[in-house]
DNA sequence: CATTACGCAGTAAATATTCCTGCACAATCC
DNA sequence: GGATTGTGCAGGAATATTTACTGCGTAATG
């Protein structure tokens, strides 16, 4: 596992917080020149330790400002339900987060949408249109304190 | 608010899945020349809609396999402590997540670690050093079913 | 009907990516 | 210890992309 040295994570680390840093610039930071760098970055790409590269929007300018959190419990467990929800889960694209949970609950999903009005109505025509949903509880975010795609390494 | 057109909207749809795709690719995906579509980035970046281009990593390859929910609420409830608080997660790498909640709990925060042993360390080194803790609830993800930085526009 | 404004096409210069060659150093094997 | 192989880096050339600029056509405005 450990095919990452010291310059590949700072590598991963720069382009984690901006993808669109020129090898050039990354070169000048690590003092390194361009080879180098080129040849890490493509090496990191084909190994998959970066899976892709995205522009990351403002959900409040593209109106999709209400975001809640939404815990979802089957009613009977057995594996051809869960397949099902997880497949729908799929297709929704409101859900931007679910997650398979051990403890209480089954699911626990985060979803934005641009109301509470837009809100009632995935939940009524397109969530609970799911067979075999027992509980469904759903909270409210009242302000994202912290929100980011970088892992630490 | 509406200040996007068919063609921005399509614009963020594909660098929300690849910002890598070249100003000539997207062209020609919208049939037409560079140069409106490189104005047009240009201008939803310095707007900013764009907020950010990122690199997603794969989390099992740089071992950050191990995700937890986790559910804090605070003992008392005044500005200053909810201040300190929302304050020290920024700090904290593990938390990729962190959302002052309504309902029940205060903070819903998404944590990502190498191990339950990390978890236990993050837990009782880190998130419980915080004052006016009150109660830390931990869930842990079985599985990932759906993640994406996405927003449906 | 004239005028302005806006978005798009086209082009040229600057910059970045990509690929290739060769060198230096470290590890490995006689 | 010396020769050999392999790996990673520097440098440079070819290609592609970005960036900036000019001009045109159409729609909106007076």
């Amino acid at each position: 596992m450990e095919q990452l040295d010291k310059i590949d994570t700072k590598i991963l680390r720069i382009l984690q917080k901006d993808a669109k840093k020129t090898t050039k610039e990354i070169a000048t930071m690590l003092n390194l020149t361009i080879s180098p760098v080129y040849e890490r970055i493509r090496r990191l790409e084909s190994m998959g330790f970066i899976k892709q590269y995205v522009a990351i929007l403002d959900k409040k300018l593209i109106n999709r400002q209400v975001t809640t959190i939404c815990q979802v419990s089957m009613r009977y467990h057995n594996e051809a339900f869960i397949e099902k929800f997880e497949q729908e889960i799929q297709n929704l694209d409101e859900v931007q987060e679910c997650y398979h949970m051990a403890g209480q609950v089954d699911f626990l999903l985060k979803i934005n949408v641009a109301s509470l009005d837009e809100y009632h109505d995935f939940v009524k025509y397109k969530l609970s249109k799911i067979d075999n949903i027992g509980v469904l509880n759903s909270t409210f975010v009242l302000k994202e304190i912290k929100h980011t795609s970088e892992f630490y390494i």
